[in-house]
RNA sequence: GCUGGGAUGGCAGAGUGGUCAAUUGCACAAGACUGUAAAUCUUGCGUCCGGAAGGGCUACCUAGGUUCGAAUCCUAGUCCCAGCA
């Protein structure tokens, strides 16, 4: 299976499933793939079960492409963000959260990934926290490339048993640390070229302290790609965030925001009449709508006239917005599907931008 | 009609002599959210001046009173609720 057609935007599912959605849903979206977590799966399903079930697509019902994240996110986003829940060595990520330990290295997330039965798998990385100073950007980016190393040997080691040719087996992601230092960002990026991917991914936290979005670090590595690697935008962005990186050549994303954003009463909104006349090379090409607010209370327009989702075709933001005050899980659902189908309709008309 | 309970900010509901412009929840408003420990979190919410610190004014049903000081105590009134007739 792969990947469809590039450039994607993968919403983020976990825990196999995209919160409130079920898979029915994410079909309804028009979404091509989705981004599965190895360390939440891991700790709370464990692949035995998966592997009953058939793999993760089947556990899930889903026909589309699966990414797995190797759980190197975690790192910074438990670990580094609290060091009480755990600790980086060498050897690998120590985990303590909920009374458990866990230790995940390169090669067990490698072979948890392959046997989810995903198109892609990405190696474990160390990530490195944005407030780093550039000796210990420089230790998570060596920690970094060491561990690749030891993911890819681990990734052949398990192509060769489960006889996989190079046609059949998922796709392997290094991922690029380095926070903000571009030297060091550079050096990994080759680096990984060198141990060899089908790709690598702008790791680590693309926000700078000032609240903007690290374009610079995002066209270091896209410059030190060689020609038709893949390019993954890991866990960004926003929809005007993606339709800068695509135009420099990034053809991969995840991001929790238009699932997120949706439970949390934040829906994106084309600014324009119809999908015919979106214009995403437009300066404020969309806004957001904020379903929870008294003056839609009696507004019985659709949320969006440059959508066909579920919610859009269908109910008003008057509904909508009652959905939200009764706290019914519909709202979420419906928001969520409403983000997602804007985040398909986006990657439609970046790629037509494209050609 | 009798007996008892009660009237607090948009609503619900704490507080029962000073630390009360008044806990908390809801509602309302503004903001945040980027490889998901998030259907979450932050802030504001009588009014006026101030960027803030802070200060002024008006407030706990109404009218009197006690007290240095009252949302809190006393008296009268109005209204509400429960039980009994």
């Amino acid at each position: 299976m792969k990947l469809p057609p590039l450039p994607v935007f993968f919403p983020d599912a976990t825990r196999a499933v995209v919160r409130s959605l079920d898979t029915a849903d994410i079909e309804s979206t028009k979404t091509k793939g989705i981004l599965v977590n190895t360390f939440h799966l891991y700790k709370e399903v464990g692949i035995e079960r998966i592997k009953k079930a058939g793999g993760i697509k089947s556990f899930m019902d889903w026909g589309g492409s699966v990414i797995s994240d190797s759980g190197g996110f975690q790192v910074g986003s438990l670990v580094k963000k609290n060091p009480k829940l755990g600790s980086v060595t060498n050897k690998g990520v120590l985990f303590k959260l909920d009374g458990r330990r866990i230790l995940l290295t390169p090669e067990k997330s490698m072979r948890f990934q392959m046997n989810l039965g995903v198109d892609m798998v990405v190696v474990l990385d160390d990530f490195t926290d944005p407030l780093a100073d550039h000796k210990i950007a420089q230790d998570s980016v060596e920690r970094t490339i060491l561990w690749a190393k030891r993911s890819r040997v681990e990734f052949d080691k398990i192509c060769k048993e489960k006889k996989l040719s190079p046609k059949d087996r998922p796709l392997i992601l290094g991922v690029v640390q380095g926070g903000k230092y571009q030297d060091l960002r550079k050096f990994c990026a080759e680096e990984l070229v060198k141990i060899g991917f089908d790709g690598f991914g702008y790791g680590g936290w693309p926000i700078l302290a000032n609240g903007e979005f690290d374009y610079e670090t995002a066209t270091t590595i896209a410059n030190s790609a060689p020609k038709g690697y893949l390019l993954y935008g890991l866990g960004i962005g926003k929809p005007d965030e993606i339709v800068k990186m695509s135009k420099m050549g990034y053809n991969i994303f995840d991001c929790v925001l238009p699932t997120r954003d949706g439970r949390h009463k934040r829906l994106y909104v084309y600014n324009a009449d119809s999908i015919n006349d979106i214009d995403i090379n437009k300066d404020k090409f969309y806004s957001y709508y904020v379903p929870d607010k008294k003056k839609y209370t009696e507004d019985y327009s659709p949320v969006s006239k440059a959508c066909d989702c579920l919610l859009c075709s269908r109910y008003s933001r008057a509904y909508l917005r009652h959905l939200f005050k009764t706290g019914d899980f519909t709202a979420g659902r419906l928001a969520t599907i409403h983000n997602l189908r804007f985040y398909s309709i986006l990657m439609d008309k970046i790629k037509k931008s494209l050609t």
